[in-house]
DNA sequence: ACCTGAACACCGTTCAAGT
DNA sequence: ACCTGAACACCGTTCAAGT
């Protein structure tokens, strides 16, 4: 579409090869992302991809973590983060906002897991923070615990997709998490009285049904649970 | 302790190399986590340590991930984990075991971060889970929430831990943190009304000021919001 | 059963040198 | 300014062979 700009002097019949953008180099690592995850998304194969050296990337990006953090960013682009104030339900709007962010995260854990410890700051980022607060706004939710509260809200998001992550890419990690669950199971009840008592409530219901109850949580929680020096929302 | 039923018949003045043991190599491990920080604890380093070849280690250890969880579980045995739920306040308990755990966690960000995808199942994790479970049903929460609560407030323990650690950890990551609250800063009014709307609450209180509230409001939603098919405590 | 040397198949990042 | 080859300083894990 986009690369017609400049007729190829070809001195062979090499195709064309590209010019090096920042944008190019996303989408690139973006393609090998969804058909090789990221762990194949290296400095090295990248630039092996755009037909370079992997010291040329560095012109356009500082390092790895930020090359995730403008991956997540364009992965964003795709979802729907506008939300509409005017309409009657904030919660159940939040809660479909929120889950379009787990469900990106969830399909990629292993960048979820990157994203933890990296304050994204791209637009659509911005777009989802700023979603977030009209939501809580528009719910009454005072200035500083929306303010704190969105910082809850998507830690919980990417938190929950950097865990569910590694266990469902690798078979090992099933064992693992037998493991955690063999452990709980098998707890002496002198030990661990409270563990046997709670039984098979630690590890019942399904992956949604825990999502949706952990957003349900939050958002009451940062709704009722007063801060320092809480102002209302200026009008 | 139990290192005693062979008499070392060393040929040279070696200093004794002890015999391997997974005891050992994790003491090993986390003294290095202590000196060097969690990077430098890499099979390879850890071998050199104990005076062997990394391929040693794997008779000990299944991997490097399972590897963190046994540090875990043994930094988790200097943390005081126990509660005494005939004391009063359930609530002001459970702040102090949360914080305890985020202590440990905030001293070894990077393992913080590993933990995140892990699953430990150590004996002084199961000891934390209890105590959480413990207080919990001291402050009547009912079985499902309590069972899932806990999900909840580990994994915010852990993320808040792993989130906080890399910022503090390098340099550059100011630089990030500071494009975000740049960005936040200088966010258009027409793109993002809400964020500017905001403002500096966005980025207000100090951390355990946050920590804090963020403990409070996961109680608060943890205890009052539904799950399916609440059932109360067995009593 | 436990231990090992050596190899396999890679990494991120820097830097001096080119254009 | 942009791009690069080559190097620096490493990784985790496996495996055949030894004791």
């Amino acid at each position: 579409m986009n690369t017609s700009s400049q007729r190829p002097v070809s001195r062979r019949e090499r195709p064309a090869k590209p010019a090096l953008t920042r944008a190019g180099i996303v989408a690139t690592a973006i393609t090998i992302l969804r058909t090789e995850g990221l762990e194949k998304v290296t400095m090295r194969r990248l630039a092996q991809e755009l037909d370079t050296g992997p010291a040329s990337l560095y012109v356009y990006v500082r390092n790895v973590a930020e090359l995730h953090g403008a991956m997540l960013d364009e992965l964003l682009a795709a979802a729907d983060l506008r939300v509409d104030t005017a309409s009657s339900d904030w919660q159940q709007q939040l809660i479909a906002l929120l889950s379009s962010y787990v469900r990106v995260l969830f399909a990629y854990p292993s960048l979820a897991r990157s994203v933890l410890s990296l304050r994204p700051a791209g637009p659509h980022y911005l777009r989802l923070v700023d979603s977030l607060l009209a939501l809580l706004r528009a719910g009454g939710v005072l200035q500083r615990r929306a303010g704190w509260g969105v910082d809850l809200l998507l830690q919980f998001a990417v938190a929950t997709a950097a865990e569910h992550g590694t266990r469902a890419e690798s078979a090992e990690t099933r064992d693992e998490d037998d493991a955690l669950a063999a452990a709980l199971r098998d707890a002496s009840a002198e030990e661990y009285p409270n563990i046997v008592a709670t039984g098979p409530e630690l590890v019942s219901g399904t992956g949604p049904e825990r999502l949706d109850w952990g957003i349900r949580a939050l958002i009451r929680g940062i709704a009722d649970t007063p801060a320092l020096d809480d102002r209302a929302v200026a009008e």
